[in-house]
DNA sequence: ATAAACCTTCCAGCTACTAGAAGGTCAAGC
DNA sequence: GCTTGACCTTCTAGTAGCTGGAAGGTTTAT
């Protein structure tokens, strides 16, 4: 099938799946005398794979790491376990950092007046705390 | 002062401050003879809330928004509250995603065995629901 | 025959820096 | 005066993960 085809199929665009081509993650079953990149439905299993993978925020490394396990029938299942408990510990970190993000954002908002006043504790806390 | 000591003051890389200026947010008092950038106590207080800014995670575009805020004595304190709800919001969104990410990732780990054996959760629900 | 809709490759741009190269300048020590 | 090292300058390129567009070939339908 063309390139277009995969994308309806994997729901990523076709530039993506070149994309994904070119950093050497899938390739297409064959080329066809024209040129044309011809998928088989495999390589739209792959695709929607890393499609899943790349949704759940792996990185392209971590997917790379993921393919490879997916397709070694002698893998052990602990090395994809820390994988995902590894991005678990990205994700706590993150989440984190912008609850307290929000936190200061917040208190901030909640005392400023938001009127056509310019005195603003927001630009006052930006300010002053530069100024420590 | 050199952009050694405003990097030091401002707890900014000479790097960043060189990139800040580039793109138009901060640029010295003045240019030495020698070409070197000379900077006054004011441009390491901006430099200083640029830093405060970003740490909060406002984007390059909204710092530059808020340094015109910054130097509008007639500003409205509507307009920074604004950028700063705004933020809160894009806050949220993402600390929703994160949550929802972590959820599937702490499902999938829990019931992986996580050993030798080839048998994994994790890769079946990748493959499974990319083949939905 | 021609137009629309594909496909190809390659190059540029996005965010917000960061690293490094090539070269000028300055202050200290001998 | 000379050297050494630590500054400073500009410019280019790289990071992640695509995305958009240009230039050109192919296929399909009319």
């Amino acid at each position: 099938m063309n390139i277009s085809e995969a994308a309806e199929r994997s729901g990523l665009p076709s530039k993506t799946i070149r994309y994904y081509e070119d950093i050497g993650l899938v390739e297409p079953a064959r080329r066809l005398d024209n040129g044309y990149r011809d998928y088989a439905p495999r390589d739209v299993h792959m695709l929607r794979f890393l499609s899943r993978a790349r949704g759940l925020g792996f990185s392209v490394l971590e997917c790379r790491a993921l393919v490879a396990l997916y397709a070694d029938a002698d893998r052990k299942s602990a090395d994809v376990k820390e994988i995902a408990l590894n991005r678990v510990s990205d994700i706590d970190a993150k989440i984190a950092d912008l609850q307290a993000m929000r936190e200061i954002l917040m208190e901030l908002a909640e005392t400023c007046h938001g009127d056509d006043r310019p005195d603003c504790p927001i630009i006052d806390d930006l300010a002053s705390r530069a100024a420590n």
